[in-house]
Parts: C-alpha cells; structure tokens; sequence
DNA sequence: TAGTTTTCTTGAACCAGTTCATTTTTTGCC
DNA sequence: GGCAAAAAATGAACTGGTTCAAGAAAACTA
C-alpha cells in the first residue's frame, strides 16, 4: 500500500515516529474510483477523511433548482470529504464524485478519534491542518466578495493551472461562482491576450 | 478578570484540570476597547487570537477601489482575529475593528502554541475549534455560491438575529456579499411581509 | 471510425444587483 | 436640546453576469 506520499504530508507537519507511522498505516484502506463514481452521497454520514494519491475528485451541492455548487477540488496529496458531515458524523449534503480515475487513502471518523487520543503528534497534525484549511476558506470567500469573475479566473488559473488543466469547466465556473457560459467568454478573452 | 465565560466555552470541547485552566488564565490578557478602535492593522502581524467577553467586531479587509469586505463579525463568547496572518505569522490583510465598546481577552500566539504543546487538551480545544470553523466557512461560501441576496439575508436574519440588531446595515451587506443600497431594499421588502 | 454522449462555445435577450446622487433618519456629543 | 456626523433609505440609470437556445468540438464506446 502506497502511504509514503501522506507520510511525507503529515512530516510537512508533524515529526511521526516510526511507531506512529504504522499505526496510522495500519488504519488506511485503499480505493480505487473510476470517473464519475461516487465517494459521498446527500443523506448519508461521511464516514472518511478520503486522501488523494493519484487523480482528482470534486465535492459539491446540487441546490433545490438543480444548480451544481463545486466546493472542493481534491488532487494528489489534498484531503476531500463532507467535512461538515465528517465532524458532526451527520447526514452530508455534498456529493464526492470522481473526475477521473482515481487512487485514495481512507481513514475512518473513529480511527482518526483514536489516534487523536492516543498520540498528540497526530492531533496536532489535524489542528494544523484545519487551521490552514479555514484561512484558505476565509481567503477564498474574500476572492469572490472583492473580485469580479474575470479576476477570479485569472488568479485561480495563476495559483493552480494543474487544475484548469484537469477539470470540467462547468465544475470550474460553478467553484469561482459564475456561469459555465460565461467562464466560456472569459477565458477566450484572457487566454487570447 | 473574567475568564469565567472562555473557560465555559472551552469545557463544551475538553475538560480541563483546574491547573489547566490556571495555565491559561495567567497567559490571558483583557483589553478594552471604544468604539472604532482597532485591534489589527493590516501590514502588522497578528500575535493574538481574542476572545469576545463583551461587544462586538468585525474583520474586513478594504480592496484596491476602497470598497469594504467583512470576513467576520464577532459578538460575546466567539473568537476572532486575522486567522491568516495569526497563524502564519505573516503582516496581516484585515483590519479588526470594535463596532461598540468591547471587552476582551488576548491569547498571544507564541502563549497558545506553548500550551498545546505543554497540555494536549488544548491542542485539542484547538483542533476541534478550527474544524467547526472551516466546516463553518464552507457553509458560508456555499450560501454564498447557491442562494440569492434576499435569501442570504433571510436566512442571515434568522440564524443571527442579535447580529443583525447590533451591527451597522453597510458591514452587515459587505459580510452577505451585496451592496449596502440593495441591503436596504431587501430588508423593507422582506421585513414588510 | 462511426455514432453517441458530454463538454464547450457563441450570441441575443434579459435581469439581479450596482452605482450614483440626493434626502431622511439616527446617533453622538458639547 | 441643538448641531454635526454617520448611517439608512430611495429612485433612476446602468452593467456584469445569467439564461436560453442552438451549434461545434471533444471524448467515449462499440
């Protein structure tokens, strides 16, 4: 099982003893998703903090007129779950769908408690990756209340081309918070000059 | 000083030895504020995180055109700062404002980090506090994605309706993402009904 | 490699929300 | 209580971005 890839993650973080590396080893499940297979769906508990090893996958709402909300893109070495559901361990509201064929690692809810328990280290590697979590939301809900669309294209395309690369552009548009169609006309302005 | 209500709010997270919350208590300083004073500038790292006793504020970054942005409100019992710039150590982006005159206590950076590593319970308090707020922050960005102004409000009015009677119309419009005029119109057209 | 499905593009009509300018109301203060 | 400053309301003109409909291009699938 491939868990040098999240070891080094967490050493990002955390120095982890090699005891403490095999606990958390011995805790992962891996899985394999083929595009457009689910990993969460509305109404049921997230169970997982999923870990990306190869490939990408995308959270999001679909609102009561049938519009799709990205929340979350996830490719290698992020973490992607409901994760209002994974805390709370109630039903989510987003669904977790592969873009493409993708490899994860999966801790569960309990197991993640436990260590927690067990070893400050990994406390402290979740603390600090939510606190980082929450700055990054914090700037991005900033992005999209000062920014006009235009910008907010431009910027998200300077910060992480590999994603524009990688997905849909309606799943792109409906993350910077505007039309498939018009993400449409604003790349074709800005990619031109 | 007054560290009963922050030594409530942690206990709904950990329980804390009485020498754990002594620990704290000595590391907490209280500060007053008037009205329109300033807790963060932006430019100036932010070395505290601070605890609402009593009052009200508010972060909110000025863009390039002048126009304001509230990233958050804070009212009695919540925490608030430059969250970026308070972890990362970095000059801050956010002003951090007192929208009355509010008591509050400060918990340096260099202080909060020593008793995480010193007591686990607060690594924890910590962790769990920082996963409610980005679940919190997601929640916020969703609305933001998925529902018009007038539903933004509404809902706003309804989960929060002491921080609609205490904060002014304008900070109110710039933390709900629409413009201080169209806040008005919305409020009489659905405050009427 | 043809056929099907999904994604992307384009343009025209439209509208939710903004901007600007002015007036009214509220708040603070000596 | 009277005056100044800040905040809120109001209306008219405008615009950034949406919606809808239709066609073109990619991406799968067999």
């Amino acid at each position: 099982m491939s868990t040098e890839g999240i070891l080094q993650n967490i050493a990002r973080y955390v120095d982890l003893t090699s005891w403490e590396q095999q606990a958390l080893s011995a805790l992962l499940s891996t899985r394999t998703l083929e595009k457009r297979d689910f990993l969460e769906h509305p109404g049921h508990v997230c169970h997982h903090q999923t870990y990306v090893v190869q490939g990408a996958l995308r959270s999001y709402l679909i609102a009561d007129d049938g519009s799709e909300h990205t929340v979350q893109f996830a490719i290698e070495d992020w973490w992607i779950s409901d994760f209002n559901s994974y805390i709370a361990q109630e039903p989510a509201t987003l669904h977790v769908e592969a873009i493409e064929t993708t490899q994860v690692l999966q801790l569960h809810f309990n197991d993640a408690e436990q260590l927690c328990r067990d070893y400050p280290r990994f406390e402290r590697y979740f603390r600090l990756v939510a606190q980082k979590a929450f700055a990054f939301a914090q700037k991005r809900m900033l992005t999209n209340l000062s920014m006009d669309a235009e910008t907010r294209f431009i910027r998200f395309n300077e910060l992480y081309p590999s994603i524009v690369q990688r997905v849909p552009q309606y799943a792109l548009a409906s993350y910077l918070g505007m039309s498939a169609e018009f993400l449409s006309k604003v790349r074709k302005r800005t990619l031109r000059s």
